[in-house]
RNA sequence: GCCGAAGUGGCGGAAUUGGUAGACGCGCACGACUCAAAAUCGUGUAUCGCAAGGUGUGUGGGUUCGAUUCCCACCUUCGGUACCA
């Protein structure tokens, strides 16, 4: 009997859909396991290879785990909110929700065909009100609580109140901070307004409403987070981004700094990506000091990590977006500096990043040394920043980089205070060698010398240690349509007052309101232009309705719905709760999450927030929601690429030149490219053998020119194998109809051909349903595991897909005879010999599965098949546990041959194989090269 | 610049508490079947050499009886990040 992998997959599904057997129950009497897959996004274009790569090794395992007897939690979902549907719709008229259904619809057709085991009765879309009623409520929760640094976690607002209301907010309060709001007694708090109270709780919740820099993409029109901008450019449409100030909605992420830091360690992700979120935190010790300025009735404090370089300090630098600023410039330097901040200003964040120009300005004030008494200059730069530490740092042209050269350009004074003659090839920022010039900290070690001078200048009260953060508070308000709308009304709301305006009046206009839960979900209206309003607003403020019962305009940006989806899955269809407290007790956390190393500091670093808030609030069981987290790389496309020239060449009456585009195969132009110089190489001869053919005249090499190539992507459907169908580019393209094509000496045009990211553009996009139709599911799945080690980038190259499909064959015709029809399998005892190959092969599979390495599991199938073959064995004995083993790879063929050896259940049901130890002894000594089988003699 | 990962045949890749390098697959070559082709099956395939034998895991050193694996320096590629004080 045929393999006939499209009719078994047709039978499969239909049994699996009637029987309902991935459909999974929470069952105390079974350990649990959850395998989440990162959840796509449904755009437009559909699934190519490169998608289902992590889905097909999440699905072997958890095909793997629930065979090993685990209740496993295996589910999908679409994160449907979002930026392109959103573009799409201003362009088109057409609502993004027809737009993400009919992408959702397509996604889910490819997904079927490839055999997943995901439970869709736990679907979730996260633009379904059903669903982002609970991530309003989410939300509300965010509002509603605030972070206490006594006890380290969120509790909920009502507990600041009573001790505002109990002992107010004052200095003995040791995490008071009064940069943040003046000091005041329990009395005042109760005199206080409600919008004098909001104010200060907006200083405290974890969701908040500010007056702060944004990253603004004027041609989105709408903010975006730090994450989401990437060399000064937005991350989705490169369009230019801008800092502006703007009222808008941020998460109080900072709170939690130390502790994503701290859990970092607790959980099995690749180091990489937690470096990644490391730097992304950027925690940093070091010091807060106080320089007093001179003649001026205040001081300015600096953040360094290297107090020990304090007598080497020889100027201060601040930002000149400081809010000092204009009170240091004196009248000297006013005209300068207005000039100077004028160039700043008009410099883009994109030409700051690009030329790193050394500019700067005096202001014309002086600080004074704290222990030396010197006045030292106050300048302002560029290079520092006003969103990190304290927007000025005290400049130490002796042990810092960018220091030295801004003391070089401008002649300030540099004082060496670090011998480093002990330490050859140190470079000058290095933390090394013995203090100099530093009055009491002299012949010091560095480390020693930073403790002291702490010690020294907190006894001092000029300064203290201090832990500074790169990670800034995340941005939350988008001005769009398309994302979930805020839980949020205002008391009063102002229709001409503009977002980019700072209102800082004490009148009760404009004070952020929560609303009850009951009134969840608040769902997003229809409006009639999706275009945004140009003036900081989202399409919402168009929709006359929601603007006068004063509704929030602004929408949750996309990283919102993907932050706690993995728990919606938990108890997907839940009414009266984000999920049950026994689904959450249950299901706990991820045990393993699959997904792309893109999302490591967005969607990643604000789904372990949330879940430490819920953590903190008590909904949740532990604190950390992804345990282990595996990145599969990308499947690039592999484009080819076809070679354009024209040719230049001297015939007895004068030079000419091809009028028609010329193409040269790869190999032909390879050779040329060899040696030109000489010319007589294989690739001369051709292209002088077709030059005569063309002009029917005798040419001579040195004669013929090439002008300069351009490469061409060319379609990889009329490719086979780098040879190009040349018939097939002429009507693909028809300037190319009478395009000349020199061939290599076997009459073939070969391209050349590229690793890069699958496009339309490029020509090089594989459709998972081209490959199914022609090898089935079982053999897509193999094969994209074969490919290489799943965390690792790789192109899609189909070449080997042939070893796949062939093993499979093989596998079939363990079963059936291939031409007489008849099933082949005999009931009679397996010899040592054939237990052997089947032992070995359950060990190292089961093994391979474990550490996820699938590549080398489907070897080891391949390896036992052909052994099998060999010896001629054809036992049920041992056809019926490889089937088992195998089901989580290929769960279509095996549930076919399953049934065939007479099972009317499942082979996703069964359990896994054991293993005999017997055999696995033997097997170790008598099989040594067989299976990575390094055995001592 | 900094951080992280990785360099193995013609190609994708195996093998690391240090113990026969190149499993498995592709490609290629030869053979069988066929009038023929495709498909399938079998054999071979790191490299130099007729052979004996030598050389080989990015480069150069080191530790060791023994190194793809450990240590030092360097080179290259990929990913991330960047005036972060």
């Amino acid at each position: 009997m045929e393999y006939n992998f499209t009719e078994i997959e047709k039978k499969c599904k239909e049994f699996w859909e009637k029987e309902n057997i991935y459909k999974i129950t929470e069952d105390p009497g079974k350990p649990k396991y959850y395998v989440l897959d990162m959840f796509p996004y449904p755009s437009g274009a559909g699934l190519h290879v490169g998608h289902p790569l992590g889905y097909v090794a999440s699905d072997i395992y958890a095909r793997y785990k629930r065979l090993k007897g685990f209740n496993v939690l295996h589910p999908m979902g679409y994160d449907a909110f979002g930026l392109p549907a959103e573009q799409y719709a201003i362009e088109t008229g057409t609502h993004p929700r027809v737009t993400t259904d009919n992408a959702i619809k397509r996604y889910r057709e490819q997904m079927d065909k490839i055999g997943f085991s995901f439970d869709w009765s736990r679907e979730v879309k996260t633009c379904e009100p059903e669903y982002y009623k609970w991530t309003q409520w989410i939300f509300l929760k965010l509002f509603n609580s605030w972070y206490n640094r006594e006890k380290d976690k969120a509790e909920p607002i009502e507990t600041l109140v009573s001790a505002f209301e109990t002992w107010g907010a004052t200095k003995e309060w040791k995490y008071f901070d009064e940069t943040i709001h003046p000091p005041f007694s329990a009395d005042d708090w109760k005199g206080f307004s409600p919008k004098q109270k909001e104010r200060i709780l907006q200083f405290y919740r974890l969701a908040f409403r500010s007056y702060t820099e944004v990253n603004w993409c004027e041609a989105l029109g709408c903010v975006l987070a730090n994450d989401e901008v990437k060399d000064g450019k937005s991350e989705r449409g490169g369009y230019p981004v801008t800092r502006r100030k703007m009222r808008q909605w941020s998460l109080r992420i900072t709170e939690y700094a130390d502790r994503l830091l701290e859990g970092l360690n607790r959980i099995e992700w690749s180091e990489s990506l937690k470096e990644q979120q490391r730097n992304w935190i950027g925690r940093s010790e070091g010091a807060s000091l106080e320089f007093w300025v001179s003649g001026l009735e205040f001081s300015i404090e600096v953040f360094t990590t290297r107090v020990d370089t304090l007598f080497g300090a020889t100027f201060l630098v601040i930002a000149p977006e400081h809010e000092y600023m204009q009170r240091l410039i004196t009248h000297e330097q006013r005209e300068e500096m207005d000039a100077y901040l004028a160039y700043v200003e008009s410099r883009s964040d994109i030409e700051r990043q690009q030329e790193k120009k050394i500019t700067g300005c005096f202001t014309g004030s002086y600080a004074e040394h704290p222990f030396t008494g010197l006045k030292i200059p106050i300048w302002t730069a560029e290079y520092v920043l006003a969103g990190y530490g304290t927007g000025a740092i005290m400049a130490v042209p002796a042990d810092d980089e960018r220091d030295k050269k801004f003391a070089e350009k401008f002649g300030l004074t540099v004082i060496e205070v670090i011998d480093k003659t002990m330490h050859e090839g140190a470079t000058i920022e290095d933390k090394l060698g013995k203090m100099i010039n530093s009055d009491f900290l002299n012949g010091m070690e560095v480390v020693d010398a930073i403790e002291e001078m702490i010690k020294r200048v907190e006894e001092m009260s000029i300064g203290k240690r201090q832990i500074n953060f790169r990670l800034r508070d995340a941005s939350y308000s988008r001005q769009r349509y398309w994302g979930e709308p805020f839980p949020i009304k205002y008391s009063i709301q102002d229709e001409a007052d503009s977002p980019f305006v700072d209102d800082s009046s004490d009148d009760e206009a404009d004070i952020p309101v929560a609303l009850n839960e009951s009134e969840l979900p608040l769902v997003l209206p229809a409006v009639e232009s999706y275009k945004p309003t140009g003036d900081g607003r989202s399409p919402l403020a168009n929709n006359a309705d929601w603007v006068t019962q004063r509704y929030e305009t602004d929408t949750m940006p996309g990283y919102a719905g993907s932050s706690w989806y993995y728990l919606r899955y938990m108890d997907a269809k839940n009414p009266n709760a984000f999920a049950s407290k026994e689904a959450l007790d249950y299901w706990q956390d991820v045990d393993i999450y699959f997904g792309g190393a893109e999302h490591a500091v967005g969607h990643l670093l604000y789904s372990r927030f949330w879940h430490k808030v819920l953590f903190d609030l008590g909904y949740v069981s532990t604190d950390e929601p992804f345990k282990k987290l595996v990145n599969q790389g990308m499947i690039q496309g592999r484009s080819s690429k076809i070679y354009r020239t024209f040719l230049t060449y001297r015939t007895v009456i004068g030079a000419s030149v091809s009028n028609e585009p010329i193409y040269i195969s790869k190999d032909v132009l390879d050779s040329l490219r060899q040696d030109e110089g000489i010319r007589e190489n294989e690739g001369w001869q051709i292209l002088r053998k077709f030059v005569e053919e063309t002009v029917h005249i005798e040419v001579n090499p040195f004669s013929i020119f090439y002008e300069p190539l351009i490469e061409i992507p060319v379609d990889i459907r009329i490719v086979k194998n780098d040879v190009l169908d040349i018939e097939a580019l002429r009507t693909w393209r028809l300037e190319n109809r009478n395009a000349l094509f020199i061939v290599n000496r076997s009459g073939e045009f070969t391209c050349g051909h590229e690793g890069e990211k699958m496009s339309k553009s490029k020509y090089n996009v594989v459709n998972p349903d081209d490959v199914i139709a022609r090898y089935g599911a079982d053999c897509f799945r193999m094969f994209e595991m074969f490919l290489g080690p799943i965390e690792q980038s790789k192109p899609w190259d189909d070449k080997g897909i042939s070893g796949v499909s062939n093993f499979l064959r093989k596998f079939w015709r363990l079963f059936y005879e291939d031409v007489t029809f008849k099933q082949k399998w005999d009931e009679t005892e397996p010899t040592d010999a054939e237990f052997k190959v089947l032992y070995k092969t359950i060990k190292k599979i089961g093994e391979d599965i474990e550490s996820l390495s699938f590549n080398t599991s489907v070897s080891a199938f391949m390896i036992c098949v052909n052994e099998l073959t060999s010896l001629g064995c054809h036992k049920r004995k041992v056809l019926e546990p490889l089937v088992i083993a195998l089901s989580p790879f290929a769960p279509f063929i095996t549930e076919e041959l399953w049934k065939a050896l007479g099972n009317s259940d499942s082979v996703h049901q069964t359990g896994f194989p054991k293993v005999e130890e017997k055999y696995l002894v033997e097997s170790a000594f008598n099989y040594p090269v067989s299976i990575n089988g390094k055995v001592r003699a």
